[in-house]
DNA sequence: GTCTATAAGAGGATAGAC
DNA sequence: GTCTATCCTCTTATAGAC
């Protein structure tokens, strides 16, 4: 038999699984320098030094945890750039609905863009890096296509766009609207996105 | 005479001053949770005890720069409250602008919204909540008038208005725009501007 | 109130047995 | 690869002389 994937490799896999699971949830709820690796360590049930023989460092943890949601990114924009008869301003629209559900869900891990000694892992990790690329890439042209159409301002800077639906991503807006109680999650997206999208609009 | 204030507190009052803007440029620098006190203490040029005589603790710290922020948001804010004949939102316009002219200067402090030693410091300290509340009383009548103006969506809710605004003050994306080189700080000001207030527009 | 020196403790990382 | 026990650095905070 081909079973290419021997049971003790699956065993791993599943291991680093359920890390990459509690340091994504632990960063999206207390971010990267209030997480500790006794945390990540007793969220897993495992023990701190065993941590350390998967992943080398805290950093490594927080890239791993990255490079994940860049593939669940990926995982939302691959059927968007599937679906056929869709302007570009509404797969884009899509997705920043994604993303506002899962910061509201609790599950986006956000990492301090000054940490540099995070920033530093990070942009060495190749595999976040591809992965980064690849979604901006295809932002990149559903951006331009979109103020071909008239949906984007054409005189805005496609970067400006592009740095725009990242930030909503972590944005704080919807965590405080949601800490009023006044509203359920799905009105608070379509708030946000209203405010996000108009203002991007010819 | 009549002169209250001795000179041995005005050096004091000096002192205090000098601290909390050290204190305001590393917060905007690296963060609460990066600044470390030694980095403060050798900032102002003192030893870290005598910090500690003047403040009770590092979150003592932040919270006496962030009061220090909203008085000078409350500077920005009565001038434009005094402006006879101006439609709200362009008095609202008007601080947002400085907000984002202060931000990418470099001076302006940010705390995350994480932190609970700190949040915790903050919500317990009288000055800060009477600061924050005071700025936030003329901005909500500010964003009222303008909905009534017909110059910001009335279906929005106001509270939606003032924490996008907020919001807008600690945003990464003029931070991006500036390292990527492309355009003048006046540019990015006018590009976000226009972002954000055309989507707050009916 | 300012200093030097130091306590106290958290947290990242590792040694070495199994 | 997993564990227990430990190391060691960095950081907050304080003691005590002047």
């Amino acid at each position: 038999m081909d079973n290419k994937v021997p049971f003790k490799q699956r065993v791993l896999q599943a291991r680093e699984d359920a890390i990459i699971e509690s340091v994504n949830r632990l960063l999206a709820d207390k971010g990267f320098d209030l997480m500790t690796v006794d945390e990540v360590a007793a969220d897993v049930g495992i023990a701190k030094a065993s941590l350390y023989k998967h992943f080398p460092s805290k950093e490594a943890l927080a890239a791993a945890a990255m490079v994940r949601l860049m593939e669940r990114t990926q995982a939302v924009v691959d059927p968007q750039a599937a679906r056929t008869g869709v302007r570009a301003a509404e797969r884009l629209r899509a997705l920043t609905h994604w993303a506002l559900q899962t910061q509201l869900a609790g599950d986006m891990p956000t990492v301090p863009s000054q940490n540099s000694s995070l920033r530093a892992e990070l942009m060495s990790n190749k595999a976040y890096l591809d992965a980064i690329l690849r979604v901006s890439d295809t932002l990149g042209a559903w951006i331009v296509q979109a103020q071909a159409d008239g949906d984007i301002d054409p005189k805005l800077p496609p970067e400006l766009v592009l740095y725009t639906i990242y930030s909503r991503a972590c944005d704080p807006v919807p965590a405080f609207l949601k800490a009023g109680g006044s509203f359920t999650d799905e009105q608070i997206v379509e708030m946000v996105q209203a405010t996000c999208w108009g203002g991007l609009q010819p």
